[in-house]
DNA sequence: ACATTGACCTGGGAGC
DNA sequence: TGCTCCCAGGTCAATG
């Protein structure tokens, strides 16, 4: 399910219950995700206290004393808290208990998430270590953008999926915030102008920002919850609209596949 | 260095 | 109802 805002949205849910807690013992109930949880990780983890937890790109951040629990949802993973005993589910594949009563629960169908260990500093993992700047950050820019570029012949919208480029713009995010800058999302990255990256930059900045916000509405989903939290309470004007209509000229909306993934966009009003 | 493709998994929906 | 096929919000690893 994450993008960056549902990455986002999912750290403030669960921090005020998870920030400088102890951490009892943890579950391990499936230990094969993408990469396979470390077997130590429950004495790692035990009797440790969360100093921090953050998030970089879609990653979370667990920093303790001994070193940093890294964890990524993939496509379909959560986090919730509980505080009352609920019976694991098919897919719940770690709980991580908490000396306040509280238990942290990943579940992820796919697996295709990550839970990793590491004690050196967590921005040199490897996973962590050549991803590009934050897009809420000013270090993101469309003068970035566009020097990083230069030379670049892939489609603009696979350049900017690339996290090397910048972190955590995913599908959804990178077909709208195309619309929305009037870019065609096939053309190469190298020739888009510096004043095309500008309204891009723009238009992802935006719309990240904006999905934060409504995210933040639905905070309570993260808590002594079953519900699904309200991911894509969003209006999207292209993503999974293919052969609707445009809602800015009216000309039925395309579907392409760029880098095999699904790409919506406008022929007229994307140039 | 850059670009492209395969791989990892399960579930849900369309179509027959 | 049930089977098969295709698709899905990510991204690393291998290959050209």
């Amino acid at each position: 399910m994450p993008e960056l805002p549902e990455v986002e949205t999912t750290l403030r849910g669960i921090k005020p219950y998870v920030l400088h807690q102890q951490i009892t013992h943890i579950i391990v109930r499936h230990p094969t995700l993408r990469w396979p949880i470390p077997a130590h990780l429950d004495k790692k983890l035990q009797h440790q206290q969360i100093l921090n937890l953050y998030r970089r790109a879609k990653y979370l951040v667990f920093s303790c004393a001994n070193g940093s629990l890294i964890l990524h949802l993939g496509m379909s993973g959560r986090l919730r808290v509980f505080t009352d005993k609920q019976p694991a589910q098919k897919h719940d594949h770690v709980d991580i208990h908490f000396a306040n009563g509280a238990c942290l629960r990943f579940t992820d169908p796919r697996r295709f998430g990550a839970l990793l260990w590491t004690e050196e500093d967590p921005e040199k993992h490897t996973l962590l270590s050549n991803i590009g700047p934050e897009p809420l950050t000013k270090a993101f820019s469309g003068k970035y953008l566009w020097e990083k570029a230069q030379g670049k012949k892939v489609a603009v919208k696979t350049f900017i999926m690339n996290g090397q480029v910048v972190a955590g713009v995913g599908n959804i995010y990178a077909t709208e915030a195309l619309f929305n800058a009037k870019i065609k999302p096939n053309k190469k990255a190298s020739s888009i102008t510096l004043q095309q990256y500008e309204a891009l930059a723009t238009a992802i900045k935006t719309i990240l920002k904006y999905a934060i916000h409504k995210g933040g509405t639905t905070l309570k989903d993260f808590y002594n919850s079953d519900g699904k939290p309200g991911y894509f309470s969003l209006e999207l004007k292209v993503y999974g609209r293919d052969d609707e209509q445009c809602t800015v000229c009216g000309n039925k909306l395309k579907l392409i596949r760029l880098a095999q993934r699904s790409t919506v966009f406008c022929g007229v009003c994307q140039k």
